[in-house]
DNA sequence: TTGCGACCTTGATCCAGATCAAGGCATAGA
DNA sequence: TCTATGCCTTGATCTGGATCAAGGTCGCAA
């Protein structure tokens, strides 16, 4: 089990109208007047990789958007199996207005920058202003639809199946996000860690990296550079309804 | 798949005061003012067994709470396995303001009555009154919480692990919900959709069911009668933290 | 430069749960 | 009463992914 090492505090003064997640984040709605108020509240806080951001259970300080990094929440079982049941990367929210804990682990699984927010206040701020509300909303719905898709990957896809979605999710989110040269992009995850995301073991994905390499859908430059040169090919691959997404 | 039977209108007139689901809907928080205003726009509409409620990407006419029956919501790939991501019960809110259109099938399981309130208006209502507005929050953090422990439960229990674990939640559903006599509660489930909720083949769920009987923590009186004999017995087979709850 | 630790790959074997198959048991309709 | 239909149970067999095992590679710190 990880050592929860005690967060770095560092304040940065960035300006909201600078800020990388501005359009994106539960601040998105936000007009001038509601971003200098949640401008006055916020601080922001530095994790290292690896650190526990937040235990599942321990009352709830504050509630922060993801500014940079990524994280993971994870449930764990009495005999430690876990699974994860979220990947956060940048602009998306941490915590809930109106509870005092969460029921998951959020972990760092990069060095992380949070833009956090006192609970008490937030709360305040929630019931006052009805963007950050409706965002939030949004939010919430959003997670909630997402999480849905993935109990239909962990109850009904192949090991297969659910790297190709794994992998082509990746791609539709770093492409909006970062844009990173040729198609290529960050895999933030361990084998491990990808294992506990997808309910799968290590092995299993190491095997299915490869076949998929050998099969020329997908290439790495290093184990955690990956770059889809078959996106059509990995999009069959998923076991996903052809006509599922939108057109985009 | 199931041919969608006409819904059969039906107006009855409840008074909201009388409702069974009153203080666990989305109006539980409403005071008097503001159960009139919905009172003035709901609609009662019934639909038999095997209806489908609403189909997934269907332009969505309503919103609703489920007042009497069960419901599922399943998701479904390309080449038809299916996987059901919640099941609604008395009080759940069906539909989601803000968006046009729901990821998922909703289909009846028993005969069920909705408080149908119109979309559109209802989503003036929302934006006009914090307490729906504030409950339907709530509601949709419930959700998140429910598919999150789903994910687990799908990801890395055991077939024993996961029946427990539903009959375990089925008793915790039922006793709050409508107290029948000696700890007998309906099992509003085939054997097949009870296995499309777990992510497990029919026979499996046969098989495991038999295995809890055999083990004296189960009991039938009919197949869609079901009895714990053993609540500790079956909690430690459903591998949760022993600690994973709220004290009760 | 060497040794260590963290992570990854690949092979061999095992097994829980899927799949295939054959009835059983209610209820409903003729 | 007979028969069809829709579940459900149980047995036999198969198999995808877990588990066990043995290196390989890379980066870092002594």
């Amino acid at each position: 089990m990880q050592i929860n090492k005690m967060p770095i505090p560092e304040l940065t003064s960035v300006r909201c109208q600078e800020c990388p997640i501005r359009h994106r984040a539960v601040c998105a709605k936000c007009d001038e007047e509601e971003l200098e108020l949640l401008s006055g509240m916020k601080t922001y806080r530095s994790f290292k990789a690896g650190d526990v951001i937040l235990w599942r259970g321990e009352p709830l300080q504050f509630v922060a958007s993801l500014v940079t990094g990524a994280a993971t929440l994870s449930k764990t079982l009495e005999d430690g199996r876990t699974q994860m049941v979220g990947l956060l990367l940048p602009s998306d929210f941490i915590g809930r207005p109106g509870r005092q804990e969460i029921e998951f682990d959020v972990t760092a699984t990069t060095d992380v920058t949070l833009c956090c927010f006192d609970r008490k206040p937030f709360e305040k701020l929630v019931e006052d202003t009805p963007h950050v509300a409706q965002r939030l909303m949004e939010l919430a719905l959003d997670e909630l639809d997402a999480a849905r898709e993935w109990m239909l990957l962990l109850g009904r896809k192949t090991a297969r199946e659910k790297i190709a979605t794994f992998i082509e999710m990746l791609a539709r989110r770093a492409t909006v996000q970062d844009q990173e040269a040729g198609g290529q992009f960050i895999l933030y995850l361990t084998r491990d860690q990808i294992a506990n995301y997808l309910g799968l073991t290590l092995e299993t994905v190491s095997r299915h990296f490869s076949a998929l390499k050998k099969e020329g859908m997908i290439g790495f430059s290093d184990r955690h550079h990956i770059e889809v040169l078959d996106l059509p090919g990995l999009q069959l691959a998923t076991g996903d309804d052809a006509d599922g997404g939108l057109v985009s």
